[in-house]
DNA sequence: TAGACCCAATCC
DNA sequence: GATTGGGTCTAC
């Protein structure tokens, strides 16, 4: 009789603990197998974390243990889901993000392989039938049936769908010279580019691939502007690696945005490399995981996610653009992929490289303090003058135009000019939508989403008004519904109100809008890009989604509508998010002989991220922010988490919160600094109430553990969810 | 006095 | 997170 202690599908913190069930049957279980377990009066998923022999009856084992065993249902994996090296760091991360250890597994496997009773509907393993040569005798066998033996002796076994009579089977396998064998089938068709030639390597770039494989270091920080060639140097790197006998994990933001760099990997190292992105579908997915765990590729490319890749012997983790806040999940268990690198690369004694022309403080200043090795590429490899920038003050009544709200006088000239010189315009609007929120001019009533209590924006497209948090639509009324007044207003603008302002200021002119709304798959969204790429339209409105990566030669005026809303948001990470922005969207303007331009229209025209960003100067970014960051003890200078609490109740949520704050505060930590509690943004979702508690702190010390055990005490018998966001970027 | 509703305890 | 069971409320 086996002992099986479980892990509960459900991610809850007073079931973050094993429970025991019993199995004496035939089949295989291991640690990492799933298995159905009755829970509470319900069939559940556990995952197996422990097992040991007994020869005691049930009697004396529940006597000794105080509580009624039952038998485990069935068990759905004979062979463990995970590998020692991926099991030991879902552990060290349910330490490091303070949260239940199921929670990181159901994160780390694909849909269908999940700890969760979700995973019995996904896609299953898509096996196809195969004839398979037993025997090659002849005598006996019609002239039909010879020729498909001898088609078998000489190409090995065939698909039985390629086969048109399904009679000859038969017949042969009666005759026993062929069985039908099924054979595991990968549904992911990658398309292998032709030109897969190398660039010959600048100087550069070969003291960068020395310096990286050869520093004492296990991480890299590679700061290169954009065309400064670190794509190439990636290429190098993963050949060096893979001639050491290492495999590699490489992610990249969206890939979707990125299939170039895809298409480079895919041509130069063929089928070594495995593809995870967020438009496979659940099978394609699970097919290129099971690919990979058999040890068929070496080199996984993808966003987020597969940082989980269940790939041996890994020499090198990168992470292009390693700025991009993406690479965090905001939600349970809140993990960010560059951590979770420095954590596996560590298993394996990997080296690490994080590449980008702005990287994120956290990162600049290790590698400025010598923590991590630092390769800074300067020059670009095709020397590019850089756009003329202008930052168009608003607050300037001489910069306005009697034509346009939206557009100021330089940049309607800007356009003008542009559009009669056939060449092309990105504008860019951090915001969806038209306006920004429907309002009544009577009373002051602002339409408001009824689940999150956030403003709804108003789409003119559909004439709906949307919330951007929840997805929540409702029909446009035509009177405020608190005061019957039929005088409505829509406040602010978004990407649909700047498509019609060029359209009423340039009837002839072409726009094509770009943002999440636009819904479409990859294919189209490529298409539509290709299409502006080709000149079927001379201007591209989008929210930043427009901003990154694409050349586009005959854009020569970028203009950035507004660059406020980006600086106005509530957050620590606002002026670096805006910097980045900024320098990525003027960087599209002039990638080719022509020169470029760039306006930035702004209410804050003195403030630091638009002057340097103008500038493209990250340098002097990095150290004002630097000092604005260590004013305010906000990272690099400490670390933060955040507490989320949330309750069906609103007042107990808040008496809950103080309590908790207060508590805190008389534990007296060293060089801890305690915010709120806060009410979020959105403080109602879900059906629940949110606060939250942000803990500044300069030193893990036993804050950790003090919270791990609050966790386990408060949690109990509570009506409060809690999780924590550690090293959240949201506040 | 049965059924509705709420809340805390419990899950192996 | 979901079920259960005990307590209390409520309508006829």
């Amino acid at each position: 009789m086996k002992i099986i202690e479980v892990l509960i599908e459900r991610k809850a913190n007073s079931l973050n603990r094993p429970f025991s069930y019993l199995y004496d049957g035939k089949k295989n279980i291991s640690i990492g197998s799933r298995v159905k377990v009755i829970f509470n009066h319900r069939l559940l998923i556990g995952y197996v974390i422990k097992i040991s022999e007994t020869d005691l009856t049930i009697d004396l084992l529940e006597k000794k243990s105080g509580f009624k065993y039952t038998y485990i249902v069935d068990i759905l994996n004979e062979e463990p889901l995970l590998n020692d090296e991926l099991t030991l760091l879902a552990k060290e991360m349910a330490e490091y993000y303070l949260c239940p250890l199921i929670a990181i597994f159901q994160t780390m496997l694909p849909p269908s392989l999940k700890p969760s009773s979700s995973s019995l509907k996904g896609p299953k393993i898509y096996y196809e039938k195969y004839i398979h040569l037993l025997s090659s005798l002849e005598e006996d066998l019609t002239p039909k049936q010879i020729e498909i033996v001898r088609n078998l002796k000489n190409n090995g076994d065939l698909r039985v769908k390629d086969i048109k009579s399904p009679t000859i089977i038969k017949n042969l396998v009666k005759k026993g010279r062929i069985e039908i064998i099924q054979i595991e089938k990968t549904r992911l068709e990658i398309k292998y580019e032709t030109s897969a030639h190398e660039n010959i390597l600048t100087p550069d770039q070969n003291s960068a691939i020395k310096s990286i494989i050869e520093t004492d270091k296990n991480v890299t920080l590679l700061e290169g502007v954009t065309g400064s060639g670190k794509t190439e140097i990636y290429l190098s790197l993963v050949k060096e690696m893979l001639k050491m006998n290492k495999n590699v994990i490489m992610l990249v933001p969206e890939i979707s945005l990125t299939p170039m760099m895809i298409n480079l990997f895919a041509a130069r190292f063929k089928e070594n490399v495995a593809i995870f992105h967020s438009d496979l579908t659940n099978a394609e997915r699970y097919d290129e995981y099971r690919r990979i765990a058999r040890g068929e590729c070496r080199v996984v490319i993808g966003a987020r996610s597969a940082i989980f890749a269940p790939l041996n012997n890994v020499g090198l983790f990168i992470l292009d653009e390693e700025h991009v806040e993406s690479y965090k999940q905001d939600s349970l268990p809140f993990y960010h992929a560059r951590e979770v690198a420095l954590m596996r690369a560590k298993h394996f004694g990997a080296k690490v490289v994080l590449g980008s022309a702005t990287p994120s403080l956290e990162s600049r200043a290790r590698a400025q303090k010598g923590v991590y090795n630092f390769v800074h590429l300067t020059k670009r490899i095709n020397q590019k003058s850089l756009p003329k920038t202008s930052i168009i003050d608003l607050t300037n009544t001489n910069n306005l135009s009697n034509e346009s709200a939206i557009f100021s006088l330089p940049l309607i000239e800007a356009l003008k000019e542009t559009f009669s010189k056939g060449e092309q315009t990105i504008l860019l609007i951090n915001r969806r939508g038209y306006s920004s929120y429907l309002s009544c001019r009577n009373c002051g009533h602002i339409f408001k989403c009824p689940n999150c209590g956030i403003g709804l924006t108003y789409h003119r497209s559909n004439n709906l008004l949307k919330c951007h948090h929840c997805g929540h639509v409702e029909m446009v009324s035509d009177v405020c519904p608190k005061c019957g007044s039929k005088y409505l207003s829509k406040i602010g603008f978004g990407t649909e109100r700047i498509v019609d302002e060029i359209m009423k200021l340039f009837p002839s002119i072409k726009v094509l809008r770009l943002d999440s709304d636009v819904k479409m798959n990859v294919n189209v969204l490529n298409r539509s890009l290709s299409e502006f790429s080709k000149g079927k339209f001379d201007c591209l409105v989008g929210t930043q989604m427009v901003a990154k990566g694409h050349d586009f030669p005959n854009v020569t005026l970028v203009g950035i509508v507004l660059a406020d809303i980006g600086l106005a948001l509530p957050s620590f990470k606002s002026a670096e998010r805006t910097f980045e922005l900024i320098t990525q969207a003027i960087g599209r303007a002039g990638r080719s002989e022509k020169e470029g331009q760039a306006i930035i229209q702004t209410y804050n025209s003195r403030h630091y991220a638009l002057v340097y960003a103008a500038r493209q100067d990250y340098e002097a970014f990095y150290h004002q922010e630097m000092r604005m960051r260590q004013v305010q003890k906000y990272p690099p200078f400490t670390y933060l988490i955040a507490i989320k609490l949330a309750s069906k109740n609103e007042s107990l949520v808040i008496d809950f919160a103080y309590q908790l704050f207060n508590i805190l505060s008389h534990q007296n930590f060293l060089d801890t600094y305690l915010v709120g509690p806060i009410t979020p943004f959105i403080p109602f979702f879900g059906g629940k109430y949110h606060r939250e508690i942000i803990i500044k702190y300069r030193k893990k010390d036993n804050i950790f553990s003090f919270l791990s055990k609050m966790v386990v005490e408060m949690q109990k018998n509570s009506q409060i969810d809690i999780q924590f966001d550690v090293d959240t970027l949201d506040f």
